[in-house]
DNA sequence: ACATAAGTGTAGCCACGGCTTCATTTCGGC
DNA sequence: GCCGAAATGAAGCCGTGGCTACACTTATGT
């Protein structure tokens, strides 16, 4: 490393670090970090969503214990997950009682599992194992728009079409 | 919806809740999310470790100002962020002066940029408009296993490779 | 019917990552 | 050389999402 690196008289080429064009060419920057970091917030949401979904499809219910034994954390952390699906109106539970999705809670999930499945398929598509496209898929998808959604599904469409049927050149 | 889906005594069909070889079936769970949370961790570290790189290489220095301008947060956000990384070894400052990487810090930065372009190649290869595929990637790669990104990375070099030098497998 | 176990709720702690506000330092012009 | 502006640092607030510890309610078994 340089002798002095961190004394700024011998560092920046140009105080003003040119302003003018480079200003808004890095002002689509910012954005991207903000939607990650929206994107990032709603995953919770999703996640657990998703979750009571699973379980109220599989036992009628969802409880406390096992969304929290599903998720991997402890209950507590589950009950204030659920305090907040309940504020935006995603379920309904009362003290003591199962967890429930609202129609809107539904949807999400519903939407929410679309969306994994897309992706998990379309990472098994372009060559990832299984296994390792099941656990990366659980964080990358909360991070798809719907624009690359439907990239994805488009593709898939595309490649699960017999190789013979519309291709161009006779190959 | 049911009369009284809050009433556990008529929801749950069974209460054991098949309890034998559901319990390994669902043990990788807590896992897939322990994964994402981990991952979701790294992530301001990796993005502010990328971005300090991309101002040294464009200012020879990185400024707390930059880079919160660049990463759409407050300077104290930014500072925060710097603290993490000199904390973890990732980068080096004096009080008033630049933010520079450590080698580690160099070459976490490096990491996360390539597989940054990886990923963003791989969404505009299935079909995801390239703004797009910036935006969405932002978020999705630091979901990328090193698994993942080198299935990424074949995928790209096959395709990438002419459609007729060996569609036959002739080579 | 009651005791105990299991499930749930509540309170309070911590770290993180945003923010605002204010103090301090450095930089730059006069 | 000094003074103001810009940059940086430091303190403190808030919401999130983990956690532990403890209280309470429900469920279960005898």
């Amino acid at each position: 490393m340089p002798a002095d690196p961190l004394d700024r008289s011998a560092a920046a080429p140009g105080p003003e670090r040119a302003e003018t064009g480079a200003e808004q060419e890095t002002a689509c920057q910012p954005d991207r970090f903000n939607r990650a970091r929206a994107a990032q917030a709603a995953t919770i949401l999703e996640d657990y969503a998703e979750m009571i979904g699973d379980l109220i499809a599989e036992f009628g219910e969802a409880r406390v214990t096992d969304i929290a034994h599903r998720m991997g954390v402890t209950h507590p952390t589950a009950t204030k997950a659920v305090a907040r699906l309940r504020r935006e109106g995603l379920a309904i539970s009362r003290p003591y009682r199962g967890i429930f999705l609202t129609d809107e809670g539904e949807a999400l999930a519903g939407r929410v599992r679309a969306r994994h499945r897309t992706v998990v398929d379309l990472l098994v598509a372009v060559g990832v194992p299984a296994e390792t496209a099941e656990m990366d898929a659980e964080g990358m998808e909360h991070h798809v728009s719907r624009t690359t959604l439907r990239a994805f599904e488009d593709y898939l469409r595309q490649i699960d079409a017999p190789p013979g049927t519309e291709s161009s050149s006779q190959d």
